[in-house]
DNA sequence: TTCTTTTTTGAAACCGGTTTCAACAACGGT
DNA sequence: ACCGTTGTTGAAACCGGTTTCAAAAAAGAA
């Protein structure tokens, strides 16, 4: 069996190239018994057009490209971006995309391929996350090139500075570090901690939820009980090491992977949660499950978050307006053991 | 500044296209002035060839495909496939390779994307990954079709039937079951016990491990200490639940998300890890290392595994020699305090 | 019936590269 | 000075589709 192109289909249904790429298509304007024909042919000869070809010709790949820097340890050591990718996968199949994975593991890797990604104009748009660690945007010499040369682009996460008419989708932090700290207000702590992350938006934000809650209720933020982490297990337990001396009776933590660490250090230093210090993590990913007691935690659908941001893609794609969207998805809060809100005995 | 193509390097370098092309490919028979005018030209436009045009014409995409069957559940919370994705994004980036991603949401929409996957020849080959979970490759179609097409292709996890010709890489599973066995043999441990998964290469791989270093020491596998998980935290719990009325003084838990849940089920029944009944995990993935108290486990290097694969596949791309390889790596021993070997007071 | 208008179709150009083929130049040997 | 190699280059074919353009056919309007 020799190769099957659209001359060969063409050939066999006894009709021109043209004709059978629109049947392909659906071009409108073709006589019902053509089109029968030529379908018969492609149905029964199992031809599927080569996609190469039709990039070229079309100009579109139908491969989008999702760009996840700084690869090699913090990323995938936390199950975010595990379920982004999910969630991104899910989308784009039901959209018949082909997902393409960047993943740097060096600066000079990242340069070199955003490089080529911008000008080999394989891939129709682009996914970029950011990599929950500092990354600082102002500096970042790929998305002003993106604009620059009108490639379609989304951001997974807020921008440093959302000023710029830049299309991003992010959970809603600020609410999630609200909810939380609220949480442990209303079931009575009176000093209630947090880790978060410094220099990098969700942590900020999530931070900012955090003040207000306690402003709200006529608090003020106690320096001596915030301490910073980079999402890491280790990081959580060491700025819970720090925060512990200063005898917090609860404390928020910015995300899960942190908050189990920082179980460990609380842990060790002989307390129990949530009897000597509550715990409210945030994401609601595998490690708040798996913890001991289980976090409550404030729940992010990242999973969602992939697949809208594959939509909102798509559209800019598409429509190729400058559609400069910005969507926060809600979060809510999962109650589970280490709050102290379901213990039996009062506190 | 319009487009850049091969043509407008040509006019401007006053060669022609041929030329060009074989500046750009390296061709050795080229005038060293000629050349050398060529590569001003490019490197002062930024000229970067239009990767598609170039994979119709040498029918070479440099696109490779990661196939991820029964993506949603069980695949991402296990920390075993972003590990190997990374491995795998490393050693393409090196090699120039842009990687797909093709994770399956549900049968239908495997058997759709593997069709045209297939038949679009958009990739240059695959990487097949099993899911650990039951995967009957006796009647998986995909295979067969890969073959039948000639479209190289490479296994991540060794194949039901070994015997068919088919390369693939995997994690010696066999001396990994062994060792962490042995390890707790020779601790003094009398009744151990494991915990693996059915109808799985690597599951049963690591039993037949398990079995031949206690047969090894005129030991008998003792039906009642077996019990299988399908590698979440959740079975990981039942199965130990299940184990622990038969009183065993240590356990080989297949993958360390079971064995969290196992720790989970000792815990609960209030016995103590490992005084009251040790273990040993498998993988060495972040699981492990989170766990309270850290677990002792098996190292694969999962990272590796995914980058020799590419490694592998890369060959049988080239040389398209149909290379039947098939690859072993070894796996080492990490002994943290789950097993007991370093607690301070003898058992 | 005749003159638009709309459908339906194929030939050929095009997308941006690679590769074959032939031509010409330079080179080494006699 | 002549011939066979080897080196260097460009024209043109090709990869497998899409799209433009024009022509032929059918439909509708006058």
């Amino acid at each position: 069996m020799k190769k099957l192109t659209i001359s060969s289909i063409a050939e066999l249904a006894g009709v021109s190239k043209a004709t059978v790429s629109r049947v392909l298509n659906g071009y409108p304007h073709i006589s019902p018994e053509v089109r029968e024909q030529v379908e018969a042919v492609i149905k029964e000869t199992g031809y599927q057009p080569n996609q190469v070809a039709r990039s070229l010709a079309s100009d579109r790949s139908n491969i989008i490209g999702l760009v996840i820097p700084k690869g090699t340890e913090a990323v995938f050591l936390d199950p975010y971006f595990p379920a982004l990718t999910n969630g991104i996968t899910q989308v784009s199949n039901n959209h018949g995309l082909t997902l393409a994975l960047f993943i740097f593991h060096s600066e000079q890797e990242g340069h070199d391929t955003i490089k080529s990604i911008v000008n080999t104009g394989l891939l129709d748009g682009l996914i970029l996350t950011t990599d929950r660690v500092t990354f600082d945007r102002t500096t970042d010499p790929f998305i002003p090139q993106l604009v620059e040369r009108d490639i379609p682009f989304v951001l997974i996460g807020r921008p440093d500075n959302p000023k710029d008419d830049i299309p991003y989708i992010d959970t809603n932090n600020i609410e999630g570090g609200y909810i939380a700290t609220r949480h442990l207000i209303d079931l009575g702590y009176q000093r209630i901690a947090t880790v978060t992350s410094k220099h990098n938006p969700a942590g900020d934000d999530r931070f900012v939820g955090y003040r207000q809650a306690l402003e709200e209720c006529g608090r003020e933020v106690d320096l001596n009980l915030v301490a910073y982490g980079d999402y890491t297990l280790e990081s959580g337990y060491q700025a819970m090491k720090q925060l512990i001396p200063q005898q917090p009776d609860a404390v928020f933590v910015a995300s899960d992977t942190m908050a189990v660490g920082a179980l460990r250090a609380i842990q060790e230093a002989n307390l129990v949660v949530p009897d000597d210090i509550a715990i409210v993590g945030h994401d609601d990913l595998p490690p708040a499950i798996q913890a001991n007691p289980q976090l409550t935690t404030v729940r992010q659908s990242v999973e969602k978050l992939g697949g809208k941001a594959v939509e909102m893609l798509l559209e800019i794609i598409n429509t190729h307006e400058h559609i400069k969207r910005q969507i926060l998805l809600p979060s809510r809060l999962i109650i589970r053991a280490s709050c102290g809100a379901k213990r039996k005995k009062a506190p």
